[in-house]
Parts: C-alpha cells; sequence; structure tokens
DNA sequence: GTAATCGTAACTGTTGCGATTACCAATCAG
DNA sequence: CTGATTGGTAATCGCAACAGTTACGATTAC
C-alpha cells in the first residue's frame, strides 16, 4: 500500500467539526468548509467523510445547508477508531513469501508478519488514547 | 511514501543470516542466495544489506566467497533497530498545513503529527521488544 | 422550481516502488 | 597476473496507488 493521507484529513476534519461545536444536523459543515481548513479538495474531504458515516463517528447531509456534523462527543472518540474507520494500517510492509520448500524459509515469513501484526497493535493501542478532544488542547498532554 | 517492503526483507534476511550462523566473513551468505530465500531480486536483497550494514548490524565483502554476515548475536538485535537501518516508520501519513491564518486551522495539524509521532514510537518500543532470534523460535512466545 | 450540497464515478498527472540491466570495484583461486 | 565471483550503485521500465479535478445524479432547504 502506499502513503495515504485519509488518517490524517480525516483527524483533522474532526477536529475542526469539534471545534465549531458541530454536534446536530443545524450546525453541519460542509465539505467546501473542512476543505478550505487543511487545505485541500472537497471531493477528497467527502470521500474522507464518507467513511467517517459509515463507522458511525459523524452523520452526514446533502442539499442546501447541508455537510456533516459529530455524532458523538469528542472526548469520546478515540483516534483508533478514526484509523480504523479509514481502513488505516501502519504500513511496515507485507512479508515476502519466502521460498517454497525450505521449512525454514517459509517459517520466517509468518514471524515477521507476526512482529508486524504486534507493531501495528501496539500503534493502534496509542492511539486509543488520544481523543479528538485531544486535538484541540492546547498544552500537550497526551500527545 | 508508500508501502516499501524494506522492513520484511531487512528481517528475513537477517533472521535467515542467522539461521545459516552467518556471524564470520568465512561463512558469508550472497545476496542471490538471500534473494532465492524470499524469493526477490539480489539487487533488491543488496540495496537492503547495504543499509544493514551502514547501520552496523552486519558487515559484507565484495569478490568471490564474499556475501554478508551478522556482526551481533541474533538475541541482541532488536527489530526497532532494524526498523531504524532502514528508514522505516508506521506512514500514517502528513498532517495537511492546514489553513494559514486561522489560529484554531494552524494548531490542528501540529497535534495530528504528534498524535503520529506517538504511535510510530509505540510501534517502534513493540518491536524492541522483539529479536531476530525470536524470528526463528518455533513457538509463538512474543508474537 | 432553484440553489446548495453530498456521494460517487471517471479521468489525469505525479510519485514511489520492485524488478531488471549494466557497469565498476573488490576479492579470491589458480 | 588473469579470470571468475560478488557487492554497490546508477539508470531505466512498468505498475500501482494516490491527490486532485470534473462531472453528474440524488437529496434537501427555501
Amino acid at each position: 500500500m502506499s502513503d495515504s493521507q485519509k488518517f490524517p484529513v480525516a483527524a483533522h476534519a474532526l477536529a475542526y467539526l469539534a471545534h465549531k461545536n458541530a454536534t446536530s444536523p443545524e450546525h453541519a459543515i460542509s465539505s467546501a468548509e473542512l476543505a478550505a481548513s487543511m487545505p485541500t479538495n472537497p471531493v477528497v474531504v467527502r470521500r474522507v467523510t464518507a467513511m467517517l458515516a459509515r463507522a458511525g463517528l459523524i452523520d452526514t447531509r446533502a442539499g442546501a445547508g447541508g455537510g456533516a456534523w459529530l455524532k458523538r462527543p469528542p472526548g469520546e472518540i478515540g483516534l483508533d477508531q478514526v484509523l480504523r474507520a479509514v481502513h488505516g494500517c501502519t504500513h511496515l510492509g507485507v512479508p515476502p513469501p519466502g521460498a517454497a520448500g525450505c521449512p525454514v524459509g517459509e517459517r520466517i515469513p509468518v514471524a515477521v508478519g507476526a512482529a508486524i501484526v504486534a507493531a501495528d497493535q501496539a500503534a493502534a493501542a496509542r492511539l486509543a488514547g488520544i481523543t479528538v478532544a485531544d486535538l484541540l488542547s492546547t498544552d500537550p498532554e497526551k500527545l
């Protein structure tokens, strides 16, 4: 896989919604406004917000005055949920298949893969200790 | 950045060297043999072994009978050192620059970047608890 | 109805990567 | 010394993934 910017965009969007107190349909923020705050393209934002909506972190509504708003309090949204919502992982690579026929050569990739999974879980656990609300705190408590 | 396979290749190469007890110049393993065990291309292996040599984890020698061998015991090579040797990171993306002029919009990317660094460090700390020797153990103790 | 907005598809240009080829330097065998 | 083997590195190719953009249908407020 490649260097996707989905996670940073998602985290930024959620933090922006929290900052604007967008917690109900009448305070929805449009993809254009979110995009302007990054800055990036509204379509890029909508691609991410659609995934966040599917994960149940936000809701969106089409039409005039539509946009996105938070479905849960910012302090209850861990960044690990954000990472999962955008299908992110730590991307340390995929183990090579290993030479067929060599009993040791076939076992090494399994061990390497397990190490990558362990590192991935450790990163997710660390992100679970940071919430969207933490992204707005002025002093770097948990960061 | 993209989904680089350098880390899995490096870990596999080190584990293979450990399995072959390649710990001195006279037991050097050629890039061709390492490549055959993945399988991949010898040049890809040499690109990685050159980085591992620069990091002091292995030594290499050119010429007939040359190749690579471990410079340190497998149990003393943590996978975090391997990751650093190949300049790896968790690749969660780079925070967007943020809209200039907005005090909050400019602070969010900093916080997001700090969260990414925290996740990166957590993954490295987890990898530090796994050594090349662990990759060869038959039972999944630390994996 | 009109305007605004989301969701999604299609397309483009760029970037990064693995693989391959090629060449030079280094090393050993004879 | 000569030749064969091997690592290091550069150049190149083809592929895949991504951000950005345009476009269009569907939905909603006024």
